[in-house]
DNA sequence: ACAAATTTTTACCAGTTGGACAAATATTAG
DNA sequence: CTAATATTTGTCCAACTGGTAAAAATTTGT
């Protein structure tokens, strides 16, 4: 009998690891070539294993997919959530841009597996956009908006802020293959993510100080 | 004899047309599934024409494709090029970026085809990147240089600040599904490109003044 | 009006792809 | 060691897709 693999019962030893490989490389080619652009072959091949094998896993392309949107989605919440009420509002914001930088570093194909997705339409994660999402910006722009009030902060418009702050954080890791064509000078390109801190610290310091 | 449709030739009122046709729908198409995502069934049917039809006027996939982004990279260069060394810094950037937000308001398709097409990498147009790109974003480098070294901006590095704008306005196109997702009420959805402007000029006035 | 050129349709095909199925093999529990 | 269970492989297929070829219909120049 088929253990529907994947389910909430008991992963075996085995499950586990070919279910961790088999994501890993999902990852690998559904953030470069996009869902339809990507092959349950070329999935099984990087997964070094055959696609009928693969499939006994996740029964269907869909599947991997989603799993790896869902795994996805905690991770993106996380730096937002740090944001901390108690600290200087301006040094929480740079923290903010230096966490969302390090993961566009550290992470860029869970970016592009995100940013494909959303180009799409988020036609598999528009419930949570429209839920946990909104509701976590929602409750920082309060949180924002507070500290604009305390004269912490320049006025400004707190969600366009966090807006802004996903845009040019993500951009280099989604937008990576141009920047590099831009820097194009060894040096520039190996420097790129400090010069990006760097020059979104000063504009977000000043930008916004009160 | 085949016509070789789309060449360099003098070309029917009929072939005008179509291509025009068949053009705008291939962006529809393209900038919602991506590359492989796209059928040409599909564009077909949004062209209102049979597939060998269409096959008549654009004989491979590919080809509207690099149509299209040929077409695309000129109006892309524009709002950039437009940047007057002649005029005042902060008004000229200010100027840049309502001029970025407006095209990612009205021409938001295209925004997500290069968008898409940078997410892969960028196949079909890496040496116009490396090429004419490059090549404007180093003279208006050294057009901000210049205005740094006059005390007429505050110091920063015009390349990443060239990126910045990039990203957030065209954030507005990319990720608008995600940006209603999350401003939900009709209102701040009606006016997220107003707010938006309002945003981003205040913080790029406040962030680069000297 | 009529021949030449262009446009459209019908029918088709070969390669790819997602996925099903059962047989064969390996692993684990008792 | 053995039976039950889990994993892997080989085989297959129906649907889809990009693209072709030639006939049929339409438009155009004169």
């Amino acid at each position: 009998m088929k253990p529907r693999a994947a389910s909430t019962q008991r992963r075996t030893r085995i499950q586990k690891e070919n279910e961790e490989i088999i994501l890993e490389s999902a990852l690998e080619i559904f953030s470069t070539n996009g869902f339809r652009g990507t092959t349950i072959d070329q999935i099984a091949a990087a997964a070094g294993m055959s696609k009928p094998n693969l499939l006994y896993y996740f029964r269907r392309k869909e599947d991997m997919h989603q799993a790896l949107l869902d795994q996805l989605l905690t991770n993106w919440l996380a730096p937002l959530e740090e944001m901390d009420p108690e600290g200087e509002p301006l040094e929480e914001i740079c923290k903010y841009i230096r966490r969302k930088l390090e993961m566009a570093e550290k992470y860029p194909r869970e970016s592009r597996l995100f940013a494909n997705e959303i180009l799409q339409g988020a036609p598999h994660i528009k419930e949570q956009l429209e839920g946990a999402l909104r509701e976590l910006v929602d409750e920082k722009s309060k949180l924002i908006e507070n500290w604009i009030e305390q004269k912490k902060l320049a006025p400004c418009d707190p969600r366009h802020v966090i807006f802004s702050i996903w845009a040019t954080t993500q951009h280099y890791a989604d937008f990576d293959v141009q920047i590099c064509a831009i820097l194009a000078e060894e040096e520039r390109i190996k420097t790129r993510f400090e010069d990006a801190a760097k020059m979104l610290e000063g504009l977000y310091v000043n930008g916004l100080k009160p």
